[in-house]
DNA sequence: AAGGATTTGTAATAGCTGGAACAATTGGCG
DNA sequence: CGCCAATTGTTCCAGCTATTACAAATCCTT
C-alpha cells in the first residue's frame, strides 16, 4: 500500500508524544487520549496508523512502549544517522550547538564553509572543512542528510553540490527555495514563512468588519 | 470567499520569491516562471492567487511590483508586528541575533525569562524581563506574535499564560506539541520532526526490495 | 460466566485540493 | 491592421484526505 506523503509527516508527531508519555511513565494509551495531546481527532490518527499494521488492542488502546518501537522502525530512527552541516557562521554555529539532534539519533559528523576565516577552525569537536572536501568527506563518510546553513544567495549552489554529493536529504535554514532533482527531499527551516502566514490572519482581526467575515478562524497546534 | 489555511500558508512563499526577483530587476513574471522556481504548477499560482483578485494581464503575467505589493497587503506585512520572545537561553539568544526579522517588519521588543540570573541582563538592546511582567507589558506594548524559546517541559505552561495575556499567534521552537483555545495559532519549528519525516524515505532507499517498492519517492521545495 | 463499557481497524462518505483544459485577453510583429 | 504567441482566470474533474460510523474484539465488574 501506498502511503501518502502528509500521513509520514505526522508520524514523527506521534514518536515525540509517545516519548513525553513513556517518560511520564503511561504504559497504554487511546487514540482518543494522543488526539487530544496533539489536537487531532482520535480516527486521523487510527487511519494513519492503519497504514502500517495493527498496533493497538481493541478495549484497550495502544502500548507505548511497542508503539513507540513500531514508529521508530518506520521511521527508521532506529539508528544513528549522519549528517554534514554547510555554513558555519552565526546560525551554523547555532545548530552546531543545539542539544536536540544528537538524543534523536542524529549526529552532525562534518561542518563546512567556503570563508577561508572559518575553515580549520574547531566548532563542536569538529575541524571546519573546505567545501573542496565535500564529495571527498561525504563518501567516506556515507552522509545521507546535510544541513544548510548559508546565506540565501549561494544556498541553490550548495544544495546542488551536495545533490552531486549523494546527498538525498536537506534541511534548509537558507530563506530561499531551492530546486532539487526527483529522489532528493528537501525541508524548509523558515521561521519568517512561519509568523508571515499568520499575521494574514491577525490581520484580519485588525481589519474591517468585512475582512473579519472573510477570514475564518481555527487553532492549529 | 473562504481561503483555505492551505493557500494562505503558499503566499508567504510567492512573496519571498517575488522579492528575488524584485532584487534582480524583474519587472514581469508568469505564473509559469514562478511556478518553476517554487516546483509548483503554474495552475496551482493563478487559483491561489485568485482566491484574493485579479492581478495578472493575459498575455503578459504578473506585475512583479504590484503583485508583491498586494501580497504584502493580503497578509498584513505592511506595517511592523512587535514580537515578545520567552525563554533567553542558547536557543533565545540565537532567535535575538537572528538578523531575518527585522527586514520583514518583525521587531522583538520584549523577552522574558524566569530564571533569575537571566533577568535584568541587557541583550539585542533589551532588558530580559521576569515573567510576571508579561501581563503589563504585552498589553502596553500591544503584542500579538510571542516566539517561545523554552525547555519542552515549560512550554504548555508559557503558552498558556501568553494566551491569557491576548497572545493569539505563537511560533514555537520547543519541541512539543502545545495546545491553545480556538482562534490562538501556533505554528511549531522542530527542525528534529523535520529530518524524521526525511529518514522515513531514506530508510526504505537501504531497506528490503520490498520496503523499497512499498514507498514512492518525490521531491519536494 | 455474562454483561457492559471501551476502543480498535476499516468501510463508506463527504469535503477538500490540485491539475487539466479552455475561453478571453493582451501585446508583439509583420 | 490583422494575425500569432503567450498567459491569465476559471470551470470542471479526478484524486486525495479526513471524518463518521460500526462490527469486532478486549477487559472489567459483578
Amino acid at each position: 500500500m501506498e502511503v501518502p506523503e502528509v500521513v509520514v509527516g505526522r508520524l514523527p508527531q506521534y514518536v515525540r508524544v509517545l516519548r513525553d508519555l513513556q517518560k511520564k511513565g503511561d504504559r497504554l494509551v487511546s487514540s482518543k487520549e494522543l488526539g487530544d495531546l496533539l489536537q487531532m481527532t482520535p480516527a486521523q490518527i487510527r487511519k494513519d496508523l492503519s497504514y502500517f499494521g495493527r498496533f493497538g488492542k481493541q478495549g484497550r488502546g495502544y502500548s507505548v512502549a511497542s508503539l513507540l518501537d513500531q514508529l521508530k522502525g518506520i521511521l527508521a530512527l532506529d539508528r544513528e544517522w549522519r549528517i554534514a552541516l554547510v555554513g558555519v557562521g552565526r546560525l551554523g554555529r547555532a545548530i552546531l550547538g543545539y542539544p536536540g539532534f544528537a538524543p534523536e539519533g542524529f549526529q552532525i559528523v562534518a561542518a563546512f564553509d567556503d570563508d577561508q576565516r572559518q575553515v580549520g577552525q574547531a566548532l563542536a569537536g569538529l575541524i571546519v572543512q573546505p567545501m573542496s572536501e565535500m564529495p571527498r568527506i561525504v563518501t567516506e563518510k556515507d552522509i545521507r542528510i546535510a544541513i544548510v546553513a548559508v546565506p540565501a544567495a549561494q544556498a541553490q549552489n550548495v544544495v546542488n553540490q551536495l545533490v552531486s554529493c549523494g546527498v538525498k536529504s536537506v534541511l534548509n535554514y537558507a530563506p530561499v527555495s531551492v530546486q532539487t532533482p526527483e529522489g532528493v527531499r528537501v525541508r524548509g527551516i523558515d521561521p519568517v514563512l512561519s509568523l508571515q502566514s499568520m499575521t494574514y490572519y491577525l490581520g484580519a482581526e485588525l481589519g474591517s468588519a468585512q475582512q473579519k467575515r472573510a477570514h475564518r478562524i481555527g487553532a492549529r497546534a
